[in-house]
DNA sequence: GCATGAACAGATTGTTCATTA
DNA sequence: TAATGAACAATCTGTTCATGC
């Protein structure tokens, strides 16, 4: 097992989480990740964003489906690809979160140990 | 900035504080953060110790010194590798831990956000 | 600048192998 | 088995580049 939480499964959390929540397409849930978490120092990079995407459709947990940004045509013709959850995508992604639950608990274990035994 | 801390980084911490306590070479330190990392299932792997004493022996911090094992002649002849703190070792650990702990209160805030974000 | 994606380079790490006593 | 070290392979990640609107 790896030491540390990989930055895609920590990604694929909060992704999964806007999926659910209907803000579905990569540049504004990475503009988002990015204002959600300059408190703490971390500006998720666009790279991973996208092949955590990829990755959570080639799991069978999303499907993409392209739109045109507003709508309207004559006002945006940008291209954007939303996600959505597969059929037995839920259940899968409830999967998912319950593996890196434990990894997430195991590494917040180890961090905090070092925490108290150089910093109290 | 890398995502997480490094496992190379984190076993420094350590080893700094055991060569701290005259515990000295690598596989017993090993032996020894093995038992103490047991209950949170984490098993630092042998060719990450040795990596961070190289490290930490080129960084300027540590030197190191041969010891025959047992030290009475006709007992035990396996040779073992000491390490102790060079002249401004010491500063420069404290200088160092200073940095990591910089490093792991970020990884921290990062780990208990998603913690509460995702399972709270 | 918004939006998506690929490519490339480097670092970290896990496993295995080698050596000696 | 204890002890140290190196080699090898895989993965992950950060940066940069490419494309189109």
């Amino acid at each position: 097992m790896a030491f540390m939480i990989a930055q895609r499964a920590f990604l694929k959390l909060y992704l999964l989480k806007l999926v659910e929540e209907h803000r579905g397409y990569g540049y504004q849930m990475l503009e988002e990740l990015k204002t959600e978490f300059a408190p703490q120092g971390y500006v998720p990079p666009q790279s991973e964003i996208y092949r955590a995407l990829h990755e959570l459709v080639q799991e069978g947990i999303l499907y993409r489906t392209k739109k045109l940004k507003g709508g309207d045509p004559g006002v945006d013709f940008q291209e954007i690809v939303l996600y959505h959850f597969t059929d037995n995508g839920m259940e899968k992604a409830q999967l998912y979160r319950k593996q890196v639950k434990t990894d997430l608990d195991r590494c917040l274990g180890i961090l905090n140990k070092a925490s108290r035994d150089h910093f109290s």
